[in-house]
DNA sequence: TCTGTCCGGTGATTCCAGTCACAGCCCGGG
DNA sequence: CCCGGGCTGTGACTGGAATCACCGGACAGA
């Protein structure tokens, strides 16, 4: 049957979806098996939150396609975007391994799908499977260099525009070979990512562009002289 | 024989000093023997760098005595303190177990031992104790929460003061009974925790003690006005 | 005891980015 | 087709924090 979203349909999102390196990746047949038995597969649209920050952990989430921001706010409304997640991505891990409330609010921003998998059947999973547990090491590891990665986008630069740089820079590594990425996010929400207001990322990118540092075409975003902006990191 | 800055000699520096919930806590007689086989101790003076942000793992060092800043700096200079480890923390483990280089640099603060475990040999240790890795686990996921606290604390607060507030807040609880403590950081090291200058925190300072939210005698610090503290952080 | 160094306090100045306000735009839905 | 809501661009203003500069005190070491 076809999803809507123009998605393929859910026999088709297998648990690795994706990326080699990921916690449910190249195991024995016999986990993979049980975990397609404790899975279970939904469609979310754009703007779907899977789960808030503060909530009690009650699984995690393996992003299969679509992407989702994860962020975290103050009582003032104030907010912050740690991560954008994409597909292979496992969402609420640390909050499920450590029993925690879950500390981001992860919500879609492209419509995809995503296994769900409850902390319960994990735990037993994982209590079963001894392999895995270097995976989830590593796995945990990697989610600390990310947060890592936003505390020095966060604290070692003084003026928004080498956090946008910063950010810029972030992303056009490999994905297809051009040097060319479809904007996704607001600047609204790019602003939420580096700390600083709307408006503030508006203005930056009228620089950028007339400095020549990048180019926009409807929401395709060329990058035109990334030594100059590198020049703008200085980290 | 004594030792020099008046701290314990060294065998009475054990692997597990502290705090029960600890990675190596707990653990059969003959793991913690293993542990002992494998460790090897030292004392540090003040200011003693243990590793430095950007180094190949040697291995992790675990404190039993004295203070440790861990800070994160960029080519500018500018430095962000993460975390102020105390006796029974484990340092370098993230980079350990995932062979990144130390993201981090640790320098003594204040006087104190550390048994230092190589990579290999705590690589060689988790393996032949399946019974840590669940430890493992939990113990990474308590350093990304403390990576995520610094997080909210650099992006969700606009200004200074409330940082400020929150960092004093952050500190107090529990200890000894009482409800001062002694002031072991400069004004500096504390503008470097919540991404300010030195002069803003002497401000601040200035500011809080004319306002009665806090007293200082000597090193002494004294929160005088908890609830307006409070106040100030709204998150 | 003297001296250099580190730390803490404070004033003056500058300027950047947050805030407010508003207008145009795109796009989707009725 | 037009309407409306979310996104984007930009101007004016202003407050607050970084910066620069300097001083005095504490302390360690010669």
């Amino acid at each position: 049957m076809p999803s809507p979203y123009g998605l393929n349909i859910l026999d088709d999102c297998v648990i690795c979806p994706v990326r080699e390196e990921r916690l449910f990746c190249n195991l024995s047949a016999s986990a993979v098996q049980k975990l397609n038995e404790i899975k279970s597969t939904a469609v979310y649209p754009k703007s779907a939150v899977l789960f808030i920050e503060g909530q009690r952990p009650r699984g995690v989430f393996i992003l299969c396609t679509g992407k989702a921001k994860l962020s975290t706010s103050s009582s003032e409304g104030k907010t912050i975007i740690t991560k954008i997640s994409e597909a292979g991505d496992v969402l609420g891990l640390n909050a499920a391994v450590s029993n925690h409330p879950y500390e981001v609010t992860a919500e879609m921003i492209e419509p995809g799908q995503a296994n769900f998998i409850s902390r319960d059947a994990l735990l037993q999973f994982l209590r079963e499977n001894g392999e895995v547990a270097l995976r989830l090491a590593e796995q945990l590891s990697r989610n600390y260099y990310v947060a890592f990665e936003a505390i020095r986008m966060l604290g070692l630069s003084t003026s928004p525009a080498e956090k946008f740089a910063k950010l810029l820079l972030s992303w056009e590594w490999g994905k297809n070979g051009d040097d060319q990425i479809r904007l996704t996010l607001t600047h609204e929400e790019i602003a939420e990512m580096i700390g600083t207001t709307r408006e503030t990322v508006s203005r930056l990118f009228s620089d950028f562009k007339k400095k020549q540092l990048v180019q926009i075409k409807g929401s395709l975003l060329t990058i035109r002289n990334k030594p100059g902006l590198e020049k703008l990191v200085h980290s």
